[in-house]
DNA sequence: TGTACATCAGTGAACGCGCGTTCACTGATGTAC
DNA sequence: TGTACATCAGTGAACGCGCGTTCACTGATGTAC
């Protein structure tokens, strides 16, 4: 076993660094919420990674593949926080929803370079199949939380489309992301309410008007 | 006067291009449609526009100046057609917003490069006045759109904060417009609605529950 | 436990390339008289 | 109308630089026996 802190430290002691795929998309993720997607080169990872050039060709392709995987690992997290956040529809689903909104703008807001790569990411992501699956994963909530609500919807009126209904919220949280969350763009707007009580306020009159109401 | 159709063309038969500073900016819009901001050099637009690489250093400063001018020229335009589609909040409030949200997607459709260039630049835009100003008159009427659907509501019930209302109508719309229009990057999903119906939709749904409904 | 060997994950030098930027220049245009 | 001249908007050659990518190599690790 070699002496080591939690953390892998950057300077390393022997030939192999032992996990420079974890580090280098490190590196990438530091490099993306400097300066964004596209704001960095392949050989510009190895360098931060403390690597030679041509290291990183012992684990990703090129640079596309590494931002891919990026992107990947992203939304495998994104999913988890918003399944976490959904928690099966408790207490309500009209709550819980509120919750997965504000699950979705707290990933932007912790990890903007992870949204970024998934969301702008510069090229096609589409090619890579888990890539595809994991975000699956994460539309997969807001479809299931959509759904649950509107079974619940008062009995009055017609079923609202569970889909529509979640592209609606979908639609609402990344617009107000990408507006007033983004990275350091400098394209942020000043308001006079947070994004999350800017989104909680839409949500609630969104589903307001398809008559789901808190419990 | 020089022989000459209607648009200038590519090649020139006089030492002077004549219009330089247009035919850069619309072949970066073409590049940029093709490969997203970011995704070209400043010497690829002189090649593009058919002249040395030295040539544009007479028109921007540099790369991100060129884009910058192209974003400020969008968001005129942006906010003529917004303003075109408000037409003074005839023929009621809510439909004239419903017209503006359209004319908010068909601008991201029809000029997918001007509308990557204004909200995903890949670096701060805010530096210039001017453009800050055009992007300033293009939310301004998502702004007036709001004031006066929101002295319009009915009048039981509090009446609700235009300038809320407006920031969720333009989040929405930038929502739908990123995810399922964007640029050909590939990343839009399958739809059993257009964007404009999915839109539509949306707004109306929200502005109900405002106490907001067609006269 | 020790040894031989295969495999792995790095090195660092090298290459050709396109980019950004500058410079003195030159052809075309506009204007004062 | 003609001429001289200032200004403008382009050229093209040159530079140093960093990038992407390859290659033969080498140090470390894991494993068969």
């Amino acid at each position: 076993m070699r002496f080591s802190t939690d953390t892998p430290r950057p300077t390393r002691d022997s030939y192999h660094h032992g996990n420079l795929r974890e580090a280098l998309m490190e590196a990438a993720l530091r490099l993306i919420a400097e300066r964004g997607p596209g704001g960095f080169s392949f050989a510009e990872v190895a360098r931060a990674a403390g690597v030679s050039p041509a290291a990183p060709y012992r684990h990703f392709r090129d640079r596309n593949a590494l931002i891919a995987e990026i992107a990947r690992l992203g939304y495998e997290r994104f999913a988890q926080e918003l399944e976490r956040a959904w928690a099966d529809g408790r207490p309500d689903p009209v709550r819980a929803i509120e919750t997965v909104g504000r699950a979705y703008l707290g990933f932007a807001r912790r990890e903007p370079a992870a949204y970024a790569a998934m969301f702008e990411p510069g090229f096609p992501l589409e090619e890579d199949p888990h890539l595809l699956q994991a975000s699956e994963r994460a539309f997969g909530v807001l479809r299931k939380a959509a759904e649950l609500a509107c079974d619940s919807h008062r009995s009055q009126g017609v079923r609202p489309p569970p889909l529509m209904v979640a592209l609606h919220i979908w639609a609402l949280c990344h617009g107000i992301a990408a507006l007033f969350i983004g990275r350091a763009d400098g394209n942020r707007r000043r308001m006079p309410m947070t994004p999350e009580e800017l989104l909680e306020a839409g949500v609630l009159i969104y589903l307001q008007s398809l008559g789901l109401v808190k419990v």
